[in-house]
DNA sequence: ATTCAGTATACTGTATACAGAAGTGAAGGG
DNA sequence: CCCTTCACTTCTGTATACAGTATACTGAAT
């Protein structure tokens, strides 16, 4: 194994997404560059960069003369954002070769009944669902559909934190996610497509309700 | 009418863009920055940040260790954001409100018929192919999706340049964007999104073709 | 009391300086 | 003659310093 060597600037980025998906920062509120890299211990070059860099996924906005601030949260930006992955994942299926369509399948089924048997904490959760997807756009041999895929994957955990802790929200996601896969091992793809969209467009307003019951006046 | 600021880092972004629009960089070759900052007469911080900004759109690599680089051209890059991009767009007809979709049809065949009576020069046909494509994207409420789908165009600038000054894919292309308007004419969704697609894939092969013509061994 | 001007402060945008890694080439050993 | 190694150069990555703008505050005038 060769050591990797990581730039201050990715090591930032990472650990910026990180916090977010913990939801660390109230979104909304504008970054003061000076306090926050003081907090992580570097100057404000290498934040300014990854704080740039993160500024083009979405988590982060950059109003001209005032600095970047954490973008607001809200129902429109969660839609938007929706659209825009369902499509790209359905797209990642349609370019899948038909022959790998059934093995992806049937390892999701695996992956999905694993899931349900084993509570698990909101870490998990998280983790199982970006498994979940990451397979699903696994066959596609389009490499930067997968990264653009992942990126906006990454952009929706700041929303997706609000499922944690609803059992009801879960399960009917749950449920979705295996109607993908069952679809697939049938080699149906657009059932699969039609289910995947679905998912996705489901969830919006789960998440809505969620956000309206936690941030009045979104 | 309102003083619009702006930053030298937007002002290098947009610099360097439209010098990679006209062909200006060789791409694949490595971006030493002192030597590019001091040619556009700004500092390193500005010109980094920028580059650091534009490597998230594809036009530029980075290595860690080694800076940036412009993304090396290739069939594969360009069939990959392709897919996406047609994928996105069809997204965006789709997102449009049936009552505008005609709308948009005739002002599309406005444009195209202008065009074609006029003919331009290379920068003209960028400039109006752009057109042709916010115009096809404008009627969906989805922002961000339209930012999206603007800077996947923005990439694609530096292959599209191999189409200027070949007469014969000029008109083709210019062929199946009346056929898109036509189809939103007749209130045809789907042969709309048909049509736009078969315009993108179309432009695959065409521009591979002149990328081996003009690129030895891509 | 309110509003506006003027000043002070805080923070961003940009430039410069420094440190360390990657590349380069010549000298020496096999 | 080829390969290795070591010094040297070049360039990136990071830190710090400077400049200019936005914001908050104070005080005076209406």
């Amino acid at each position: 194994m060769s050591i990797q060597r990581q730039t201050l600037r990715e090591q930032i980025e990472t650990e910026i997404m990180d916090r977010v998906g913990a939801g660390e920062f109230r979104m909304g509120d504008n970054i003061n560059e000076v306090s926050l890299s003081e907090e992580l211990g570097v100057s404000r070059t290498p934040l300014r960069e990854a704080l740039i860099s993160l500024s083009q996924q979405g988590v982060i906005t950059r109003v001209s003369g005032k600095g970047f601030r954490w973008a607001p949260i809200g129902a429109n930006d969660f839609t938007e954002a929706v659209q825009i992955i369902a499509a790209l994942e359905g797209l990642a299926l349609r370019l899948t070769p038909a022959s790998e369509l059934a093995r992806i399948g049937r390892e999701l089924a695996a992956q999905a009944h694993e899931f349900t048997a084993s509570v698990s904490s909101a870490a998990d959760i998280h983790d199982h669902d970006d498994a979940f997807h990451a397979l699903l756009a696994s066959g596609s041999p389009n490499k930067r559909l997968a990264e653009t895929v992942a990126s906006y994957k990454l952009a929706l955990r700041r929303y997706e934190r609000l499922y944690v802790g609803n059992a009801d929200l879960m399960e009917r996601a749950a449920a979705e996610h295996e109607a993908i896969a069952e679809a697939l091992l049938a080699n149906d793809l657009p059932a699969a497509i039609a289910a995947l969209e679905a998912n996705w467009l489901n969830s919006v307003p789960r998440i809505i309700n969620a956000l309206k019951a936690k941030v009045p006046a979104v």
